[in-house]
DNA sequence: GTGTCTGCAAACGATTTGCAAATTA
DNA sequence: TAATTTGCAAATCGTTTGCAGACAC
């Protein structure tokens, strides 16, 4: 997998430590993280690091087509450096992110006639193997 | 269909003037609106009507199976009235929603052993027929 | 009357914006 | 040093909360 080096220098963006960290953290990690996620884990690291330069990476790698953003509906937008078609399930118990490596339906062929897509998102809900367990 | 008056007492909900006018709009018009939508449309009917009883309201038709919420990124959040599986499809350009009759992809099969399903959201974006048209 | 519902005003929290200082080519 | 990037502080805006008055059974 290419390094978060080498994905800036490939879209011509300046790999500024905060970039490169930022965006070698969620290639890492995959943990699906929110803005105030990233920004506690690697302010320890980083201490002049501000939430603004987080929000603004972020922003720029998504247009890049670096990374995808998630939205659960909890209120802030979850980060994903997988931009291939996948699934998200959102455990209702433990609120965990589980990647769901499914080719989604061909939505395409379902459109009416004139319309074009550019993109989808699935987002499942429910409970996951874990937490059923621990129920029972 | 059912009135929404109907859909209320069935949940053995109080059907206050603000609750049946509010489940009344999003059955008749259709247009996903937010809670500011449905505030401004129905104030000049209801003039005492506040927007925190709109959002009350939402919540507790949500709570109650009546409508869902729908999240597309721009900020606030859309409701429908109808709860039966299909896709939300958003132009890009004009931004209207367009309901895509579709039985959703079967996810419940290809989750991992132990993960149970409660709901799934799939929300589609591109060009419309009709703008695809304006721009050429 | 008693519990529920409404709606005002204030609080909240994620995100955005303006701008000056710091950084990098 | 000129252009870019960072980050502080304040603003913004959708949503939530506390509570008092209005309403319904």
């Amino acid at each position: 997998m290419e390094t978060a080096q080498e994905s800036l220098r490939s879209k011509n963006i300046r790999p500024s430590i905060q970039r490169v960290r930022i965006l070698d953290y969620l290639k890492t990690r995959k943990n699906h993280p929110t803005v105030d996620t990233i920004y506690t884990d690697l302010f320890p690291q980083i201490p002049t690091l501000s939430r603004t330069t987080v929000y603004n990476t972020l922003e720029m790698l998504k247009e890049n087509g670096l990374v995808i953003s998630l939205d659960f509906g909890d209120g802030s937008l979850h980060y994903d450096a997988d931009t291939s078609p996948h699934i998200h399930f959102e455990c209702e118990k433990c609120k965990h992110i589980y990647d769901v490596f499914v080719a989604p339906d061909d939505i395409k062929k379902k459109l009416p006639a004139g319309f074009s897509l550019s993109r989808t998102q699935l987002y499942a809900f429910g409970t996951c193997a874990k937490c059923d367990k621990n129920a029972k």
